[in-house]
DNA sequence: ATTATTTAGTTAACCGTTTAACCCCCCCAC
DNA sequence: GTGGGGGGGTTAAACGGTTAACTAAATAAT
C-alpha cells in the first residue's frame, strides 16, 4: 500500500505538496510538480478513499429505493438508474444503492449521517414518505424522483396528456375517453387534470363515465375497458394511464371482437419494452426517463454545495410515440354519431 | 456532529468500550453494554464510515458496467442488479455503481484501490476483458457474470437448451433448428454445444442448415428465420438462442403466412419483459438472473474474507416457461414426412 | 499463600489525508 | 537599509474511529 508520505519522500516534497499537487491547489510551479507527477506514476500510488473523505465530502451519491427490490429490477427504473449513472460519471461521482432494511427512513438516513453518501435520490415516493421527512428533518441534500418534497424532478403528465388528446383529435376522435391511474400515486391528479384540460383544449366536453377508474395493473385495465365498451356510446378512443393498463385494456377490446387502431384506438403512457411488441404495437407517450435521472443528479449536486435549500423542482417532457394502436377514427362510428347529436 | 468521544465521556467510559460495545467484540459486561448503548441512543450517535473504512474494510462491493449505460438501462441487468442488492442487504454490505470513463478497465482497478469498494462484480465480461486481467493482476477480489475470468456465476445453457428441446420433443417435434446467438458473446459455444447433446439425448440428428447463423438483434432473427423456411424440407421447431431473435423470427413465420404455435413452432431464450406480450406469448427459457445477482455477492464476499483466490464458478438453473409459440407438431407435416422417410 | 488466569476495562498509537499556520528567502519599494 | 509582500514550500494538528498493549482487580488453580 503506497502512501502520500512515500511519494513524498520519493519526489524529495513534503505530503502537504504532494496533496496541493493531487488537488490543484496552492502554489506549486511547474517542474516541483512535474517531479511530483512522476513520483505519483513511479510508485502507481493511488489516494485512499477513506482517508480523504474522513475531511471534505465522500463524493458518492446515495440511491434509495423504495422497499422491494422489484422496483430495481423494473425496466423504467433501470432506465432512470442509467440516466443517474451518466450524470455521476460526468462529475466524478459515484452512486451507491443505498441498503433497504424493514426501516427504510431510519436507514436511509444513517447511511447519509455516517457520510457514506454526500446527499440521497429518493426513488419513487409516496405521499408523506417516511424517508423524505426524516431525511429533511435530518438536514440532508435529497432530491425525490416524483412531486414530493422540496426538490424534484419528474415527467411533465400534464404535457404528456396534452400530446396524447391532441394526436387523438387530430386523428379525426371526438370521444375519448381515460383510464385513470392508481389513485395512490404521487403524480395521479395530474394524468386526471392534465386529461382534462387537454380536453378544453381541443373544445372537446367530457364524455359521461368517460374517466374510468383504472388501477395498476393489467387486470385492472381489463376491466376499465369492459366497463368503457359496455357504455351506451363508447368512446373511439381511449388513453390508458400506464403501459400497462394498456395491456389489459388491448385485451379486452381485442376479447370484444374490435380491431385495436381501426375500430377503437389506444394509447399507452409510459412506453415500457413491450409496448412495441404488442400486436399492434401501442402508441404511447414516452417518459423522458433517462433525462430524469441526469436532473436529479444535477439537482442533487446543486444542493449539496450550497447550503441553499430552496425549493427548486423539474418537469421534463415526455414524448409521443405513434406506432399502430391509434387509428383515424372510424367512419361508421361518426355516421352513427351524427344523427345522434 | 457527535462522535465516540461525546458518547463515551456521556456513558463514562473510553472510546475504546464504545467502539468494543459497538462492534460486539472484547469482554463487555451486560451493564455496561446496555450504558452505552443507552449513551448511543441519546446522543443519537452514528459512526463516520469514512473514519471506520480507514481500518479495515470499506464494507461495499463495486459494480463494474461494461462501456455504456444501455446496460445498465437494460432490464434483465437491472433483475440481476436486484438479486445482488438483496443478497448485499442482507449481509449488510452497500453497493456502488462504478464510474464509467474511458480507460473502464483502469477507473475499475483505481476505485477499488482506493479501497472505496472491497470488491467487484463484473458485469457483461467481454472475453479477455480487460478489467478481469487488470483486476486479478492488482488482486482485487472480483466474480463475473459470465464465463470469464476466474470466479464467476453465469446460467447454466446447456441445461436450457436441454429443457427447450425436451419441450419441443415432448409435443412430438423432430425437426428442430437452432438460430444461433451473436458469435462474439462469451457463451455463445455453449449454446450451439447444448443443442447438439439434447438433440442426441433424443436421438435426434441435426437437420441440414439446422443451425444458422443468428446475431444480437431482432434483424438478425428475422433474417434467420427466413433462411430456415426456404429450406426444403423446414423445421417443424425452432429454437432462437435470444427473446431477441425470436421477436424477428416470429415476424418472419408470420409474414410468411405461419401461425406461429400451430403451423411452426417458436421458442425463445431469456424471458424478457416482451416475452409475455407477443402474439402468440413466447414459450421461453427463463434466465435465472436475480439467482445469480444473488449469487455473485455470495462469492465475491467469500472471496474477500480468505485470501483464496481458488477458481471457483457456478452455473445456475433456467427454467422453462410454456407459453403460447409452442404446440403438437403440425399433423400435416408428419404425413408429409411419414413417405418422405 | 502464592501464582496463574480471566474479566473489565484504559491508554495511546495508529490509519492516510488535508489544511491552517508558519517559515524562509528573495525581491522590491520607500 | 529596512519593512512589506509574495513565491515556495514545511510542520503538525486535525479528522473519527480501531485495536494492540497494558493495567488492575477478581477469581481460580496449585
Amino acid at each position: 500500500m503506497v502512501t502520500i508520505r512515500q511519494v513524498a519522500a520519493h519526489a524529495g516534497v513534503s505530503t502537504a505538496t504532494v496533496s496541493y499537487v493531487l488537488n490543484g491547489l496552492g502554489s506549486i510551479p511547474a517542474e516541483t510538480r512535474a517531479r511530483v507527477m512522476e513520483s505519483v506514476a513511479a510508485l502507481d500510488y493511488q489516494p485512499r478513499h477513506a482517508a480523504r473523505a474522513m475531511r471534505g465530502r465522500s463524493h458518492t451519491l446515495g440511491i434509495s429505493m423504495a422497499s422491494g427490490y422489484d422496483r430495481l429490477a423494473d425496466p423504467a427504473t433501470a432506465e432512470i438508474l442509467a440516466g443517474m449513472a451518466h450524470a455521476a460519471s460526468l462529475q466524478g461521482l459515484a452512486l451507491l444503492l443505498m441498503p433497504m432494511s424493514d426501516d427504510i427512513a431510519k436507514s436511509c438516513v444513517s447511511v447519509a449521517r455516517s457520510g457514506q453518501v454526500d446527499g440521497v435520490i429518493v426513488c419513487d415516493p409516496q405521499p408523506e414518505d417516511p424517508r423524505l421527512t426524516a431525511l429533511q428533518h435530518a438536514e440532508i441534500a435529497c432530491v425525490s424522483i416524483g412531486p414530493q418534497g422540496h426538490t424534484w424532478v419528474t415527467s411533465d403528465i400534464r404535457l404528456g396528456m396534452n400530446l396524447a388528446v391532441a394526436h387523438l383529435v387530430g386523428l379525426g376522435h371526438r370521444r375519448i375517453a381515460l383510464i385513470a391511474p392508481d389513485f395512490a400515486l404521487a403524480a395521479s391528479d395530474w394524468y386526471v387534470d392534465g386529461f382534462l384540460a387537454a380536453l378544453a383544449d381541443a373544445q372537446l366536453e367530457l364524455l359521461d363515465g368517460g374517466i374510468v377508474a383504472g388501477g395498476r395493473r393489467e387486470a385492472d385495465g381489463e376491466a376499465a375497458m369492459d366497463e368503457l365498451l359496455a357504455l351506451p356510446e363508447p368512446p373511439t378512443a381511449v388513453i390508458a394511464a400506464s403501459d400497462e393498463l394498456a395491456y389489459g385494456a388491448m385485451r379486452a377490446a381485442r376479447d370484444a371482437g374490435l380491431v385495436v387502431g381501426r375500430d377503437v384506438s389506444l394509447m399507452g403512457f409510459d412506453d415500457l419494452p413491450p409496448a412495441a411488441y404488442l400486436q399492434p404495437p401501442l402508441t404511447t407517450i414516452r417518459q423522458p426517463r433517462f433525462a430524469i435521472g441526469v436532473a436529479a443528479v444535477q439537482l442533487l449536486v446543486a444542493q449539496i454545495g450550497h447550503t441553499n435549500l430552496a425549493e427548486s423542482t423539474q418537469s421534463l417532457a415526455p414524448t409521443l410515440l405513434v406506432r399502430g394502436s391509434t387509428g383515424l377514427v372510424p367512419p361508421t362510428i361518426i355516421a352513427h354519431l351524427s344523427p345522434d347529436k
